[in-house]
DNA sequence: CATCAGGGCCCTG
DNA sequence: CAGGGCCCTGAT
């Protein structure tokens, strides 16, 4: 599908602000619905009905910040409201001030905030189009992950074209939900098929309404998303931070349990409690930002240097 | 060739 | 609250 330039206009997060570490994340898997390169952005979104492209060009500094947002689409949206959800899922008006004000002169974290400084999380997805990936990502191993995902998004999906770019668009919920299990689990999604199925309907049916969550305090928030078919802890905390925006860190799944170790103890074999009660010795309140610096500081050096004691631990490139 | 764990979660006892 | 089962793949 073919979409045309609708909108163009340039934003301004909150200082500091590093675009390239606030719109691309290496530790997220490869599928084919977003692309980077340094400077630029391209993502896909669904927007009251219509399938949308979205591209991001950084003109601006870390300290005078500056996006230009262009919106690809058929036909007209309601434009300030999708740049205000935009704004939302880039996080372009937190800033961690607190988190650099105490842990500036930390040892370990220091020379990271001088090279991550304004980086702000995100998270381009809408919480069905979360909860899809967090399926997609459980019990099994990141290259099958991406396998699973780009077979779904070729059957399911919308291919979008703007800007030189061709990306999918992921199915809405009412796109998949009468779909049989049996035609999903062709696909060699296994048992997932039943969850993707489940949580389809339960979004047709109003059951979950993102807008209505967001309204919660993280508490009731996480009990219930944890009421989701198919969604546990560590989906839950995975869906904390990203769409929800409360990042926090309850558990250690075990596959961060063996990178934990190395980065708190550079030594192997440390238990997700040991961890845990590192984090909480050393930053306290502030462990979903130290981590948040911590992890984007290896992922990104690893996909520069390929580090080779890393190989192993990390599913990421 | 068989076995098994991998970026969990559900269900049962 | 612990433990077995689940789809499928590639590593061993």
């Amino acid at each position: 599908m073919k979409l045309n330039q609708l909108y163009s206009v340039v934003m301004h997060p909150k200082a500091p602000y590093a675009f390239d570490y606030s719109v691309e994340n290496p530790t997220h898997y490869p599928a084919p619905i977003g692309d980077w390169e340094p400077g630029k952005m391209w993502f896909t979104l669904r927007w009251q009905g219509q399938k949308i492209g979205v591209r991001f060009e950084n003109k601006g500094t870390v300290d005078k910040p500056a996006v230009e947002v262009s919106i690809y689409g058929k036909k007209p949206v309601e434009f300030k409201e999708l740049l205000s959800e935009i704004a939302y899922r880039y996080e372009w008006n937190n800033s961690d001030a607190e988190f650099y004000n105490k842990f500036g002169n930390d040892s370990i974290l220091k020379p990271l905030i001088e090279k991550y400084r304004g980086m702000h999380g995100f998270c381009g997805e809408e919480l069905y189009d979360f909860i899809m990936i967090t399926i997609f990502l459980q019990n099994t191993t990141a290259k099958r992950t991406a396998q699973m995902t780009r077979v779904m998004l070729e059957k399911y999906g919308t291919l979008l074209e703007f800007d030189g770019k061709k990306l999918y668009c992921f199915w809405s919920p009412e796109e998949l939900v009468d779909v049989p299990e049996q035609d999903l689990r062709d696909l060699k999604v296994g048992y997932r098929a039943k969850s993707f199925l489940r949580v389809s309907k339960d979004f047709v049916d109003g059951h979950i309404d993102e807008v209505e969550l967001r309204k919660l305090n993280t508490d009731d928030l996480r009990t219930d998303l944890l009421k989701i078919y198919g969604i546990g802890p560590a989906s839950v905390m995975y869906a904390l931070g990203g769409p929800f925006k409360r990042a926090v860190i309850d558990v250690i799944p075990p596959w961060e349990a063996k990178i934990y170790s190395k980065l708190l103890f550079n030594r192997d074999g440390a238990s997700a409690e040991e961890s845990m009660k590192e984090l909480d010795r050393r930053y306290g309140k502030y462990k979903p930002s130290a981590i948040h610096f911590l992890f984007m500081d290896l992922a990104w050096k690893h996909r520069a240097e390929r580090m080779k004691d890393m190989e192993k631990l990390l599913p990421f490139n």
